[in-house]
DNA sequence: AATGACATCAACCGCGAGGAG
DNA sequence: TCTCCTCGCGGTTGATGTCAT
């Protein structure tokens, strides 16, 4: 049994939208904002779902949207975080302002997919190839896939969170970490600074050593003057 | 010029999460 | 606690464009 429909399709258009459904839409939501996606055809004037003019005005009309192809620059990083992430598009999304998952994850199953099997990688793991596979590139499946097991608890003591922000060492601690975490995973990050519960991360990269890998982000963008990987190393683990 | 193969991308579908009552 | 509803996400489809023969 499969649910209801978000709502009655009888009656409703389909398919391409024309200029003139796209400038009710835009109009329409220009002027009033979105309260309630189910609405919003109604009260713009719309033979369409809800659902239809959702996605319509995120991937195509919303005003902050990027234009054109994206750049070398751009697909490098989509495969860095897809590295990271794996197939959570809006979360890769999220790192591109006015590029929409949508658009990325077309990009990646037409163009960028290709592009790691032509350098001998397979899209999935972002491992080479192994050499009995490389004849048969197209057979890679997902169940070649295997997610990576381990989850790592980091502390991230609660004197930094909560200390006074006027206080510049805590400043600096808290945005170092906050820059740190964001190589890791932003969002959790953020619940973590929300709820005060202890940071979770499962990472979807083959991290191998776990604190030798935030020793690194550590080195690489925090200054050492300021707070040694001792100190913060002691505090974490 | 006609046709088929392939590439691209807008749009749809079904599902799960989470909020409201 | 349960049910219903909306929203957002990821996978997939199909229309259209482009290229090769």
């Amino acid at each position: 049994m499969g649910r209801q429909p978000c709502c009655d399709k009888i009656g409703l258009k389909r398919g391409p939208w024309t200029m003139e459904e796209d400038h009710k839409l835009m109009s329409f939501i220009l002027n009033n904002g979105i309260q309630c996606w189910r609405m919003v055809p109604k009260l713009a004037g719309l033979l369409r779902c809800g659902k239809s003019c959702r996605l319509r005005w995120i991937n195509y009309l919303r005003p902050d949207l990027k234009r054109g192809a994206l750049s070398e620059m751009e697909e490098n990083q989509i495969i860095e975080l897809h590295a990271r992430l794996g197939n959570r598009w809006s979360k890769i999304a999220s790192h591109f302002p006015g590029r929409t998952d949508n658009e990325i994850k077309n990009h990646w199953n037409t163009r960028i997919k290709k592009r790691l099997k032509l350098q001998g990688l397979n899209p999935l793991t972002h491992q080479p190839i192994e050499p009995k596979d490389s004849n048969v590139v197209e057979d890679i499946t997902e169940e070649s896939y295997v997610e990576p097991q381990n989850e790592t608890i980091v502390k991230i003591p609660a004197e930094a969170a909560k200390n006074d922000q006027n206080d510049e060492n805590s400043i600096h601690l808290i945005n170092n970490i906050e820059m740190m975490c964001t190589s890791l995973d932003m969002d959790l990050w953020m619940t973590h600074k929300e709820t005060n519960n202890p940071l979770t991360y499962s990472p979807s990269f083959s991290m191998g050593d776990d604190r030798n890998t935030l020793q690194q982000l550590w080195f690489e963008s925090v200054d050492s003057s300021i707070l040694s990987w001792d100190g913060i190393n002691q505090q974490f683990f």
